[in-house]
RNA sequence: CGGGGCGUAGCGUAGCUCGGUUAUCGCGUCUGCUUUGGGAGCAGAAGGUCGCAGGUUCGAAUCCUGCCGCCCCGACCA
């Protein structure tokens, strides 16, 4: 095995490599489709493991709606329509037959539908058209839904993880009486989204409003947590989406409420995908591999034998599942690789490549000196310590390597969170990949547009914590009130 | 959909301009021996409709025609 490309010398190559050394995706033989690989699915698992029980105690219910959407239903919400017809996949037939000339089969014209069905690429308009019959009073709001799906954007570029045609995720679709209820829901979603990625996924994220080019079309107010690559680039790691009574509006969705007067619904729907896989790679990862948070590490601890003879490979073996048995009793996940047919080195090698956190090396001299060696992923330092100290040195380490990962990806993004006064300054920062570039901004699309056409640029977010700080537009000199933040984004 | 490129073993490739024995090399795979505390060494073996179809020719991976597929760059996007 070569090593990987390194991060400085080619940042896309290196993602792309270790996506697929780590045995996380591959690219199927549908283009833009991606196989998500065991261990790449036990990460995503691991997320929505989190995501669904703190989903749970905030009152949200699992339920599933329909792979397909009737044509009529995405029509209805105008905005909504115009953000998603250029890449929605349709479905016009629902049979084969065997080809004429014997070989393979054909679409059967005979079996045309009536009315075309779009594979969803979201679901509001499918959620909406049912919220319909569910809502009658005030007496059967809150809604609190969430579904983990698939959905279906017809990508023109994709990427591994970042974009793929198909993609998993959660979203979850609310419906409220009163307009606050509704704002707070979405907030209070964002808020949940922000601390999962933080706590959990070890990676820091900054909460703000889009503007209106980047919003959700259908939404009045879309809210955004936004991450940094190592390179520099953003990317936008969830939304929630305040709704206002648009769809309700679009699919006439109505309720009496205590004053007896009727009213539109008031909607939220959020969601986070399969690329937060991408984030977490392209935040903690070195040039050795993938670099996993202990919190989400499908193994916490990986250890491998040493030794020489079939005695020693015995007595080696032997002492470690000792050792796994007391790493387990504390929650801990362990896997033994007694593999005989790789040797240590390359266990070693492929291991950090799969990003577990620690590893456990035994072998002869540790079983005479009653000692364990030990190596952490992220640090690489390696120590060896008396065996007996074990189940308390790793419960350390993970929690040392959960909070070591955090504050390196902190003080990277503070660190590349620069601001700018004037277009020239601005212009170069970008072009460098400089990271998050906080400036004044005019408020307009035009300015946003002009921006984004010059320097590839876009408005991540206007900060939610952000100060307001009087100033004059980089672009058009124009005041501003506040700072926001551009970036170059995946 | 515009511009460029590529299809040869599981993967990556040489050969193609200038047609000529049994299609090259590396990785991986398999077997054996030696190894095993940081991606092992040696010896041997298996593995191919040279993208598909047609044509030119005594002879095509190589030349010609058509088709199919993929990748890269641009417009769109979580």
């Amino acid at each position: 095995m070569t090593p990987l490309p390194t991060r400085a010398s080619n940042f896309s190559a290196w993602y792309n490599e270790l996506v697929l050394r780590a045995g996380l995706a591959e690219n199927a033989s549908v283009r833009g489709c991606m196989i998500i690989k065991p261990y790449g699915y036990a990460i995503w698992e691991k997320l929505q493991a989190i995501f669904d029980s703190a989903f749970k105690e905030t009152g949200h219910v699992n339920g599933y709606f329909p792979l397909f959407i009737p044509k009529s239903y995405l029509s209805q919400e105008a905005g909504h329509v115009e953000g998603f017809a250029k890449e929605c996949a349709v479905v016009t037939h629902y049979r084969l037959k065997m080809a004429e000339d014997g070989h393979g089969v054909v679409v059967d014209p005979a079996a045309k539908l009536e009315e075309e069905l779009i594979v969803r690429p979201t679901s509001e308009a499918i959620i909406w058209g049912t919220y319909k019959n569910w809502i009658q009073s005030y007496r059967d709001l809150p809604i609190l839904l969430n579904q983990w799906c698939n959905v279906v954007r017809w990508e023109m570029r994709t990427r591994l993880f970042l974009r793929t045609t198909e993609f998993l995720w959660q979203e979850g679709h609310t419906a409220h009486a009163t307009r606050e209820e509704a704002q707070a829901e979405a907030l209070q979603m964002l808020h949940l989204y922000e601390r999962i990625v933080r706590d959990y996924m070890a990676i820091p994220v900054i909460k703000g409003v889009k503007t209106l080019s980047e919003r959700f079309a259908g939404a009045e107010i879309t809210y955004t947590i936004e991450t940094l690559m190592q390179d520099g680039k953003a990317l936008q790691a969830g939304t929630a989406h305040y709704l206002g009574q648009r769809f309700a509006k679009a699919f006439d969705v109505t309720f009496t409420n205590q004053a007896g007067i009727r009213d539109y619904v008031w909607g939220t729907s959020w969601g986070i995908t399969t690329r937060l896989m991408g984030a977490l790679i392209m935040v903690h990862s070195d040039d050795d591999g993938l670099v996993l948070p202990p919190k989400i590490a499908p193994i916490q601890v990986v250890m491998v034998p040493i030794y020489k003879t079939a005695t020693e490979r015995t007595a080696v073996v032997i002492q470690l599942s000792e050792f796994q048995k007391i790493l387990i009793a504390k929650g801990i996940r362990v896997k033994l690789d007694d593999r005989d047919t790789r040797k240590p080195g390359y266990k070693f090698a492929a291991y950090e490549q799969q990003g577990i956190p620690i590893r456990l090396a035994l072998g002869p001299n540790d079983l005479q000196n009653k000692t364990v060696e030990l190596a952490r992923r992220d640090t690489k330092e390696k120590i060896t310590i008396p065996s007996g100290y074990l189940a308390q040195q790793v419960t350390d380490w993970l929690d040392a390597i959960q909070s070591h990962i955090y504050q390196r990806a902190l003080a990277l993004q503070q660190q590349r969170t620069i601001l700018a006064d004037d277009y020239a300054t601005f212009k170069t920062l970008i072009a460098s990949k400089a990271g998050f570039v906080l400036a004044h901004w005019d408020g307009t699309t035009e300015t946003e547009e002009k921006i984004k056409a010059e320097t590839k640029a876009t408005i991540r977010c206007i900060p939610l914590d952000g100060q307001e700080e009087p100033g004059y537009c980089i672009y058009s000199s124009k005041p501003s009130s506040r700072r926001v933040i551009f970036a170059q984004a995946y």
